[in-house]
DNA sequence: ACAAAAGTGTTGGAACTACACCCATGT
DNA sequence: ACATGGGTGTAGTTCCAACACTTTTGT
């Protein structure tokens, strides 16, 4: 038994994530700028080497916190690729993660060191090995996540609007939707606490802030917006 | 660059697949005997090491087609899984995947040879390492798959009856659908096309025989029956 | 005053659920 | 003849999609 281990070959793992934000108007993604790069592609999903002694998804959060500041977000593993041409340097097996943050939060902590920056999902630069298919595939992930789970909420800020939410939705979907029929939908998850105060500044009118019933959303897991997993979109 | 190669530490890979069978009754699982046991569980999912040329797909296609003789069958990545105690004897990550074969097809191939054994899915033996909890997130993943798209026909028999997809579609979900209601539902895909023959011996009746209209198959990518995926079940 | 975005209700059609009886055949 | 499983239709309900006008307020 033993002697089957031995023989194996081993395989560097290294771990990759996928980090979404919305910034109240479009679905971003932030990249990394590779310190020395491989080739000419110089930005990067934010990744690292698995180490010996965590777990993946240990590992996935250790690397976000590291290079973004953030803890307790939203990740998730999305799945591994292993192409034995990956990267060209090494046989590498990379196990990919998505994440929701929300621009805001993530603009007050740190980073800058580590030279990342937020794209708009349609306008990504030249990336990485197989880092393109990566995001390919956690979009559609989402797309279908997100019809089912309230997820849009981990990429809110604390408080939001509806029109934002909307637009996040039809950013996840790349198409847009009746505002009455998505409004009804979305409250009646009876998730959203509507609060007194509106969100001024940005439409004349102002529209009314609502947050997150947070007991509610961490014991929800039914099936809940009917959101179509929409087959074309960016990429 | 490369230095942060070198520095890292490596890691075995493994595949491992969970293959579901249906043999018009009943939803199974094909588990091997292992040669020599680690622990007390003798009975695990077919495995095997992933080679330095090879991708995860590939590599888990080989294992499929070494162990059963199957080719050409459903087989789908799952996700990773990599705690580092996973596996007591060295750390390994598994890239674990979920394949759908009909078990009269398998029945014909080979085998034996490595103790395969069909296990009602609700009466599993004892197993190796997490296995069961990747056989967990497997009947997860097939519930949500097929709720969406007509995987379930992979299970099926050349030719087989409306009765015995709505027994596998309910040994999915571990629960009962209204005949009447499902067969619409079936028909109205548009994939099935009615045999002239009926399916005699089981019922004193018989069962008109369908086969999937291969060609629709292929190019069926869109929405599809509304199961809602079930919480609980077996496991 | 007007431009720009927020908010709000109704209606028709589609899809789903629930439900019960007759049919064909082997024993 | 009867027991077993196969096959079929309808009515009520719910859910969804389509649709337009009024409100607020900053400029």
């Amino acid at each position: 038994m033993l002697d089957l281990y031995k023989q194996q070959t081993k395989c560097l793992v290294a771990l990759d994530s996928i980090i979404f934000g919305f910034d109240g108007e479009e679905l971003k993604l932030l990249l990394v700028k590779r310190g020395v790069q491989t080739d000419r592609a110089t930005w990067s999903l934010m990744g690292g080497w698995l180490k010996s002694t965590e777990s993946l998804d240990e590992g996935a959060d250790r690397i976000l916190f590291e290079l973004t500041g953030l803890a307790g977000v939203f990740l998730e593993q999305l799945c591994a690729f292993g192409d034995p041409q990956r990267d060209p340097v090494e046989r590498t097996v990379s196990v990919a993660y998505y994440a929701l943050v929300n621009v805001k939060d993530y603009e007050t902590k740190i980073s800058d060191t580590h030279q990342a920056q937020w794209f708009s999902m349609h306008d990504l630069p030249e990336l990485l090995f197989d880092h393109r298919e990566m995001i390919k595939k956690a979009i559609e992930r989402l797309r279908y996540k997100a019809a089912f789970h309230p997820v849009g909420f981990e990429l809110m800020p604390e408080t939001f609007t509806i029109p934002q939410i909307q637009n996040l939705y039809e950013a996840i979907y790349g198409s847009n939707f009746d505002k009455r029929n998505f409004s009804r939908k979305i409250l009646s998850t009876g998730l959203l606490i509507k609060l007194k105060e509106k969100q001024k500044g940005f439409s004349k009118k102002g529209a009314f802030l609502y947050k997150l019933d947070n007991d509610k959303y961490k014991t929800h897991t039914d099936a809940f917006l009917n959101f179509v997993p929409n087959p074309d979109g960016f990429i």
